[in-house]
RNA sequence: GCCCAUGUAGCUCAGUCGGUAGAGCACAUCCUUGGUAAGGAUGAGGUCACCGGUUCAAAUCCGGUCGUGGGCUCCA
């Protein structure tokens, strides 16, 4: 007998080889219909697997993530073997499971088109009927080779190469007609694959390396039922909605042209005023909270780029350098250097510690065209920078300070879920080693102290220093990685920065960047698709708009803006000779927050009729209601509103 | 940068087999004075992204460039 720990401690008998399809329904007859496969230590098994020894033990079901991945690697075998039948001569390359989904590289006779993939997944629907079980079969490598070969699958044969000397044996699974080299494991048959959809087209390289030759990738996602699916399928209608790129041309707040260049924004005049008002928060903000503000220029010599060691490590990400008077000098790239020069342009003083500089600077970074992507990726950005010049014995707790004030920022446009992810030493890095641990540590230890969850990114910093991230989740859930808390072990030490400490000696200072809206070009992105374009009160650059029903009452229509203006009110009058249903129906696709409905009624009881973007009808209301109304919503989430 | 797709009026998109261009919305003018998501009429608006080639003839076929989209790659 052997004994089995389940997840929540208690033991469990079994015989020596049960499967986890056994455990399961030894459990309950819910577990073994949903379970997909079963984690024996910290492998993930098929069902099928006997298990020999004690051991902890977890049934996996598509509630968690690696009975997703196993459900999403099945789904890709399901699909290639779909897609081999249907074009036969279609090489295979890999199929792995992916953070929604999965997708196969394949090797077609010709390219795949949009109707192939109705055709695959009509194929991959009869497979799933057939309800045809996955089964594992280990074999020689030179077995494996034959089998491979034979087949002329010239990929399989690379991965093959690859194994040799990490691994005895290979596995292979098979199921239906189809066998493929896999290490595994998968579900139990075909038939739990219900629900699939496949998603796109994609070229990628083979191994993922430019030169070698490029495949054709589907993507595609499936689920254990019809409801889940059909969730996914909403979820992408809704974010399709809330594009900012179709958002920004529908409420004309910004274009990216031709004529002006890829990557390059152009802010309109609403989508301006939203980010002057972003910017006035982050002001207000930075000044209340000990920062100073500076400014620094956007071109400098290329020398500038050489000592920070940009020219170096940065170059491919940099736009050519251009001839000033026989002087190179470059765009930025970065804010940080320019700070630098300004701490050093004086004899800085322990006393004076920390020195916390913000600037909103605009840096232009050369992105390849294909990576560029409407406001999110893009070619020139502002980035809501900040360098942090202190002492080591400050440093947790300005890290500490930085990581309350993000996250009271992000509050503040009403993202309350943030997660947090620490990032490393990687391998190559400079610094000493202690300078390391005292960075990182610091910076756990702010994390900590908030009470606050994190993800470890072991060897995911910069060389040059450890960082946290902060991801900020969105109106459907989506995270969006936005600030960042970076410590700098290079730039001190290139520029020889030093402050003079008590005992009258040369110290270097600690330097931390950190960005917390990021860009504000990707931010309002963020923002228009987390809003899905009805900005907050405070932001939105319309706040009501009045609509009369009649010329007749144009007059008071106009009276009533004024007042409005008066009160501080952002207000548009529309006395177009139109229909009301047209008016509002304007009014709607523009998202403004409220309408003011005045005819013949409001004007002789010196009222609006109140109607708020979407439909609701808050009834009547004086002027002063309405201005009093805006007011309780004309700032920030959770700032006390000023009052004008 | 690479692969695939794509670029036609301000916007969304038709345009068949190569025969010199269309709709809806938006815009302008006029009519309509209407109470919570599209009232009506008329009109104007295009170097079919750009450059080159094939052809008697190119929005259409071919090549290149640029832009855009989905991916890949990269990401101090």
């Amino acid at each position: 007998m052997i004994k089995l720990t389940l997840p929540d401690g208690s033991v469990r008998e079994y015989a020596a080889g049960v499967t986890g399809a056994d455990v399961a329904a030894s459990i309950g007859a819910r577990l073994a219909k949903d379970a997909l496969a079963i984690k024996v230590g910290d492998r993930v098994r098929d069902l099928s697997w006997p298990i020999t020894a004690d051991a902890p033990i977890q049934i996996l079901t598509f509630d968690s993530p690696e009975g997703r991945e196993v459900f999403w690697h099945s789904s890709a075998h399901l699909m290639a073997q779909a897609v081999t039948e249907v074009l036969p001569g279609t090489k295979l390359a890999i199929g792995p499971p992916i953070e929604e989904g999965f997708y196969y590289d394949f090797d077609p006779p010709r390219p795949f088109t949009t109707d192939d993939l109705e055709k695959f997944e009509k194929r991959m629907g009869e497979i799933v009927a057939e309800d045809a079980p996955f089964v594992r079969k280990e074999c020689s490598l030179a077995e494996a080779r034959k089998t491979f070969g034979d087949r002329q699958e010239k990929y399989k044969l690379e991965i093959l190469e690859k194994i040799e000397g990490e691994e005895q044996q290979a596995s292979m699974y098979s199921h239906s007609r189809f066998q493929d080299l896999c290490r595994g494991p998968h579900v139990p048959s075909t038939g739990r694959l219900k629900s699939f959809k496949l998603l796109s087209i994609a070229g990628a390289y083979w191994r993922d390396a430019e030169g070698n030759p490029q495949l054709q990738r589907i993507y595609g996602v499936s689920f254990p039922d019809k409801k889940r699916l059909e969730e996914f399928v909403q979820r992408r209608e809704e974010a399709k909605k809330r594009d900012h790129r179709h958002l920004g041309k529908q409420l004309k707040l910004f274009s990216i042209q031709e004529g002006s260049g890829a990557g390059l924004v152009l802010w309109h005049p609403k989508g301006a005023f939203i980010r002057r008002k972003i910017e006035e928060f982050w002001y207000k903000r930075h000044q209340e909270s000990g920062y100073e503000l500076v400014y620094s220029p956007h071109i400098a010599r290329l020398k500038l780029w050489d000592v920070s060691g940009h020219t170096g490590f940065y170059a491919e990400n940099m736009f050519p350098p251009f001839d000033v008077e026989n002087n190179p000098h470059q765009l930025k790239p970065m804010n940080c250097p320019f700070h630098i020069l300004i701490y050093q342009s004086d004899l800085q003083s322990y006393r004076d510690l920390p020195k916390r500089w913000a600037e909103m600077g605009t840096v232009y970074r050369f992105e390849r065209g294909g990576v560029l992507h409407g406001l999110f990726r893009v070619r020139g950005f502002t980035q809501d920078d900040a360098h942090i010049f202190c002492r080591r014995d400050q440093v947790e707790e300005e890290i500490g300070t930085v990581l309350d004030f993000c996250l009271s920022i992000y509050g503040a446009f009403g993202f309350n879920d943030v997660s947090i992810s620490l990032s490393t030493r990687p391998a190559k890095a400079i610094g000493e080693e202690a300078d390391w641990q005292m960075a990182e540590e610091a910076l756990r230890n702010a994390i900590v102290r908030r009470g606050k969850t994190y993800k470890v990114d072991e060897g995911g910093g910069a060389f040059y220093g450890p960082k946290i991230d902060l991801h900020v989740k969105d109106a459907i859930g989506r995270p969006w990685q936005c600030g960042t808390i970076q410590f700098d072990f290079n730039l001190p030490e290139r520029f020889d920065l030093t402050y003079v400490g008590t005992d009258g000696k040369k110290h270097r200072p600690v330097m931390v960047h950190r960005a917390l809206l990021g860009s504000l070009e990707r931010f309002f992105g963020i923002l228009i698709e987390h809003h899905a374009g009805v900005f907050p009160v405070w932001l939105a650059p319309e706040q009501a708009i009045i609509l009369s029903v009649t010329e007749k009452v144009n007059d008071y229509a106009a009276q009533l803006q004024r007042e409005l203006e008066t009160a501080g009110v952002r207000v548009r009058l529309d006395d177009r000779p139109e229909k009301i249903g047209m008016k509002i129906r304007e009014a709607e696709t523009l998202k403004i927050p409220y309408m003011l409905v005045v005819g013949d009624r409001e004007s002789q009881s010196h009222s609006v009729a109140v109607r708020a973007h979407g439909g609701q009808d808050l009834g009547t209301k004086s002027v002063a209601e309405f201005a009093e109304l805006i007011h309780s919503q004309d700032g920030p989430a959770g700032d006390s509103v000023t009052q004008p």
